[in-house]
DNA sequence: AAAGATAATATGTACGTACATAATATTTCT
DNA sequence: AGAAATATTATGTACGTACATATTATCTTT
């Protein structure tokens, strides 16, 4: 560290981290103020501001007026996990994307999905179910309902050519969601889908996904046997 | 929107994510320039800069010097998972953690670890299972590697009062890690450690750390039946 | 001593200016 | 026309100042 030339934020993020790794600072010590820091490093406020702000957000410390900043005590690991359309996770890992319409209905929901996205049994939707394949292989199966209240222009949708997956990021961007991972037996339909067995272990993500406070949509996304979802941290 | 009262970040980080979710900017869509933005919403440079840093963090925007900044063609939709250590996972659900070691044993490591973690066949290493339990219910079986080499001090641990999952959070920061989700059939032997059937569903998280370049440990956390992985986006 | 009001303080954020950097557009040269 | 050099431009980031805000510490009152 040379106090006359001119501190990057990243520069002072790394060598901040680089003492909480080398245990300079502890889990649970507190810090030197961002002032402080600012003089020890040459920089201004502003840029260790920056840097303790990211370090911050990726769970290395807590931050609180007043009260200063110190090493998180049990430090969270907040992984990010990455989840693009199913054609670009198929296509991203080299294999051909192909997608087939199950079915596709107009209905009023079962109370599970009311639940989920909080609307009434009298609700208009659309259930479709679809099967994603990669390199002609069943890769996810597709199980979703879609209301219709508030997207209406789902029906206009060609859902033979373009999967409801793909239309809905591109048509009905979202404000917030929920995901849920988990893992099931697979029944015996869902194994004839997946062309596997019944009983075999199967990735499960669940999606709800709302705009301000009305429920878009609610998804059940069940992968074939071997899938696998990785984060780096 | 007052352009004479000032504007914070998250009021144009909200207007932008307004526009791009009315479809007023669509996906692919070149947006107006940070002094252009600026002067439209009354505030400065840098508060927009905020804005759509934020925004592009979280995959709404693609950002490029010169060539300017674009609503992602396809949004990919970054899901925040936090992953803490397991006993304050358990509690943060209101139920009582306890913790078993299973075995501990200091011996080379198999051909999958070797690979994971990048050592050589002939490393010192522990290996270590032990149960999580929630409410006296087995919650996690963790079958851990640590390299004795990159973390020698866990050899002083007590590791029948603290988990090595604690213990290296807490003495062994990380700079660099992987996590792979996926789903299994149990085992029968890890169906009677989780007291479940064999080929019963299991959640498998698999772990591996590194600091710098050296692998400190890999592990393989499995689930007890029912368990789901919630993230907010 | 307990409760309430007040002061002190570290972080949070906005602003304007300045310059760096990467990518594109334009011009010049061959 | 094609390649190479140059100018242009939008984002990226650093700085110093100013003020806001949440929280803690201190002082005052009862």
């Amino acid at each position: 560290m040379n106090s006359l030339e001119q501190q990057s934020w990243q520069s002072v993020h790394d060598e901040v981290l680089r003492r909480i790794h080398t245990r300079e600072w502890k889990p649970g010590d507190l810090i030197p103020k961002e002032v402080e820091l600012a003089e020890q490093l040459g920089c201004a406020r502003a840029t260790v501001n920056r840097a303790l702000r990211e370090l911050a957000s990726e769970g290395f410390l807590d931050r609180r007026r007043k009260a200063g900043t110190r090493v998180a005590a049990h430090p969270v690991r907040r992984a990010k996990l990455d989840i693009p359309v199913i054609r670009l996770e198929i296509e991203g890992r080299g294999q051909k994307y192909a997608y087939g319409l199950l079915f596709s209905e107009r209905r009023t929901p079962p109370p599970e999905i009311c639940a989920n996205l909080g609307v009434t049994a009298e609700s208009d939707m659309l259930h479709i179910t679809s099967l994603h394949l990669a390199d002609g292989k069943p890769f996810m199966f597709e199980d979703r309902w879609v209301s219709i209240a508030a997207t209406p222009t789902i029906l206009d949708a060609d859902l033979e050519k373009i999967s409801a997956n793909e239309w809905l990021v591109l048509h009905a961007p979202y404000t917030r969601g929920d995901i849920y991972f988990s893992a099931v037996n697979a029944s015996a339909a869902e194994a004839k889908v997946l062309r596997t067995d019944p009983g075999t272990s199967l990735f499960l993500m669940e999606r709800t996904t709302w705009e301000n406070n009305t429920g878009i949509t609610s998804a059940r996304l069940l992968f074939a046997p071997g899938y696998r979802k990785h984060s780096a941290i």
